[in-house]
DNA sequence: TAGATATATGCGAACAATCGAATATTCTGA
DNA sequence: TCAGAATATTCGATTGTTCGCATATATCTA
């Protein structure tokens, strides 16, 4: 396989690997949501929000439409929604594993904190 | 979702998202290959190579069974090769816009270098 | 045991990603 | 045209990733 091609998959993938973009693509669903209303159900700071929208138009997982004042999102396409639907069942499979990574992952925060 | 879940995810997404672990990750598809052989067939250092492998072991995406002399790897879970093939899925149908996507990384690095 | 082979790890420099704060843009309605 | 609402962009500080190089560890073979 080329390289070209390598490297988009990984753009796409690494557009995905931020526990905020995960929660926006799976909060859109197959639904259109407004910036807004993203803002409002992650409870987070606007232009951060904004900021990882930006990430993920800038990668076409999104798209966009605009009505007067508000931008619509919604993801896409579908395919998206298979994959991470599964990584839900990956999830489920490897319970115990996956919360072990995750208690690594405290410990080594709170390492830091130190 | 609680957001711990999404953390697990979206390192599972950020460990593929680079070009050389979605290389390797290929690479084995359904077989187990060693360490060297990896090296051999991407054509890298073999400390970098080793470092990725260190990256998706960490987040558990493949396996290690040492013989003798040698490690082999393998995908844990096949269904890390459906997500892959689900992208290829995705690559195709959105080809064009994939390559304008790639031209503009290009051009951005070329910018770097300037 | 010594030397060779296979693989992993530690370190530092270069580069990329993230965040909050401030600011800019775009649109609406008075 | 102006104020305000919704969204995007820019900036700088901080943190995380990647790479090459050097070195460490483990195993085999003579």
């Amino acid at each position: 396989m080329p390289d070209s091609l390598r490297r988009f998959k990984a753009d796409v993938f690494q557009a995905l690997g931020h526990p905020t973009r995960i929660a926006i693509v799976e909060l859109l669903g197959n639904r259109e949501l407004s910036a807004g209303d993203l803002i409002e159900e992650l409870g987070m700071e606007q232009a951060n929000v904004s900021q990882h929208l930006a990430v993920l138009r800038s990668r076409q997982l999104v798209v966009n439409r605009k009505a007067g004042n508000q931008v619509f999102y919604s993801v896409r396409d579908p395919i998206l929604l298979q994959v991470l639907a599964l990584m839900r069942n990956y999830f489920q499979k490897h319970l115990n594993e996956a919360l072990a990574i995750l208690e690594e992952i405290d410990e080594s925060q709170a390492e830091n904190t130190k």
